[in-house]
DNA sequence: CTGAAAGCGCTTACAG
DNA sequence: CTGAAAGCGCTTACAG
């Protein structure tokens, strides 16, 4: 790969001479703290003239190179194949441009190798600051960070070493078990355990999801046999083998489920479709996440929908603020009924 | 925003004093082209060894200063929300890292203001090379690229300045519109031409695919009227609307639909729930675009997934060759059948 | 008030 | 063969 024309770019020195004056003057005005220095206003735009005529560009590299702080903010994300992550990044972005700073965001597939490299490679180029969402190992990660003096957040996933933002796990996970029990209590007038798919048993966030589900459980004294929580993973392959192998071994499926995102869910529905297990009568169905077409699939579906802009908004707090103490933020989730 | 630890980070010159020798050993031996310099294997070692202890990092922003290339590798998107661009950027992220470049990803949101504005922030980050995707002015952007002598390649959306990469919208809308129209006639023992709905009149790509819609409907000898091309935007709500309208001027819809983009669907799906207007029987849909719920919706949707993969393939291959005849790269989709 | 000069942390051509 | 030195393009403390 190499550039087609190896055009020499403007620098402010060429500014300066194409100006008759100084390069410091020239990156005072252009950088828009040129009232300290009494420049002249007619220097000032001619300045700004000739840069917009040269096609001047800063070279960023220099700039923060000679700087305190970059102003470059980093992010890993696992996936960006649902509505959720889709979602953080995209504001992620805008809200960053807003505050100046200039995003750089790499997906590491939940391969905690790939993690510890992008975390790295996002300290090499110097962002001020680095946010872990849904890190396999956060704590690693703001080890690393912490060796080189730079301010790390969690989101989604909590750890033990810098502040967290997540969803409200907990909650979010009882309103919904106790609404899918609600559902079918009513449509089949009785009360009988769902089934849980999805996640990874050691995440902290399907084990509060877990949590929550036993929780709606107990309350309406109905008890939840261990075989009927399938912490499987999350990859769509996984669920739908775990579906596969719990009705080979038990035969006839609980009629309500918790899926532990839309990603387990996608496997849940294949193999619901391919095994023709609930032919008679669809199961009814939480789903942890939300997608709108998840919605229209069914006339009961239940979702939680994780509350991004204020997850963002609390991360954002703690960058700004310089927090960090220890605390987990949790945001509360929405549940909201469709079709 | 400030740094928790103002750290002074570890150079090659504290490695070079440690290890009793100069930065440019240090330099030679961490860059890896040590086998020119002569190095004693046991210095390299050496060096190696503290980089380690200290957790010394490359600062790339100096190194990518004093360099030629950058090997940094900008890519602009519209959105995050759908699967097509979800695994394009995932996809770009990891090709980019196979080829040893390090990848910058910004969201536009489809507003030429910002994509505008992003691209020159990539070349002040001095980007090596710069991939528009679904760019409404991609031309704009080769050109503030080519006055930077930065290479530039147009993805999804043709431009006419450099290179591009699309699908073959022609002759994905055509078989796409034949399939629709095989499966209403089968069900509705009529030939009827199909409601087109979503993207933008003015698209490269969506007139492509109006014009495979309407080759389809001619080869069958159905008439298609003007009135049933609603290419109202993308966003759910100005399909919602488009429909909404249409049905208050006609009174009846068509049986069949081409729906462009996902994106377009969802609003069409609400519309169709909310209004009832299907309610005896759901229409024959075709949706460009791919979606693993939205082949779960019905029993007959066709869908035109992208081939992103080879798309890909002739990014880097463009990329890699140094190639900039304007040519424009049609990759075939895959239609598939679900449900 | 303003410009010359130092220095950010690297890479590499060049002198020894 | 190897290290000292120049220089990438900026920013900013400092001398005039």
């Amino acid at each position: 790969m190499k550039r087609s024309i190896p055009t020499k770019r403007t620098t402010i020195y060429d500014l300066a001479e194409l100006a008759g004056t100084s390069a410091s003057a020239v990156s005072a005005v252009l950088s828009g703290n040129w009232k300290k220095r009494r420049i002249s206003v007619q220097l000032a735009e001619k300045i700004t003239r000739l840069a917009e005529e040269q096609g001047y560009a800063l070279n960023m590299q220099a700039s923060v190179l000679r700087r305190e702080r970059s102003k470059i903010i980093g992010m890993i994300v696992p996936k960006y194949d649902n509505r959720y992550f889709g979602s953080i990044v995209e504001q992620f972005e805008a809200m960053a441009r807003e505050r100046g700073l200039f995003p750089i965001i790499t997906c590491t597939r939940r391969d905690p190798a790939l993690e510890i490299e992008a975390a790295r490679a996002m300290l090499s180029y110097q962002v001020d600051c680095l946010i872990a969402t849904g890190a396999t190992d956060p704590d690693r990660i703001a080890d690393i960070c912490s060796a080189a003096g730079v301010r790390a957040v969690n989101l989604d996933l909590p750890g033990s070493r810098v502040p967290s933002v997540i969803s409200d796990n907990f909650a979010g996970a009882l309103e919904l078990t106790r609404r899918v029990l609600a559902n079918c209590e009513r449509e089949f007038g009785e009360k009988a355990p769902l089934l849980f798919v999805g996640g990874r048993g050691t995440d902290h966030n399907t084990a509060e999801r877990v949590r929550g589900f036993r929780a709606a459980h107990a309350e309406t004294g109905v008890a939840v046999d261990e075989t009927l929580v399938l912490t499987c993973g999350y990859a769509p392959e996984k669920a739908e083998n775990a579906m596969r192998a719990m009705a080979e071994k038990v035969g006839t499926l609980p009629r309500g489920m918790f899926v532990n995102s839309t990603i387990s869910l996608e496997g849940v529905m294949r193999w619901i479709r391919r095994s023709g297990h609930y032919a008679d009568r669809m199961p009814h169905l939480g789903c942890f996440d939300w997608d709108p077409f998840v919605a229209m699939l069914g006339d009961h579906i239940e979702m939680v929908r994780q509350d991004v802009p204020k997850m963002l908004d609390a991360v954002f707090e703690i960058i700004d603020s310089g927090a960090s103490d220890l605390k987990v933020i949790q945001i509360p989730p929405i549940v909201e009924q469709t079709g």
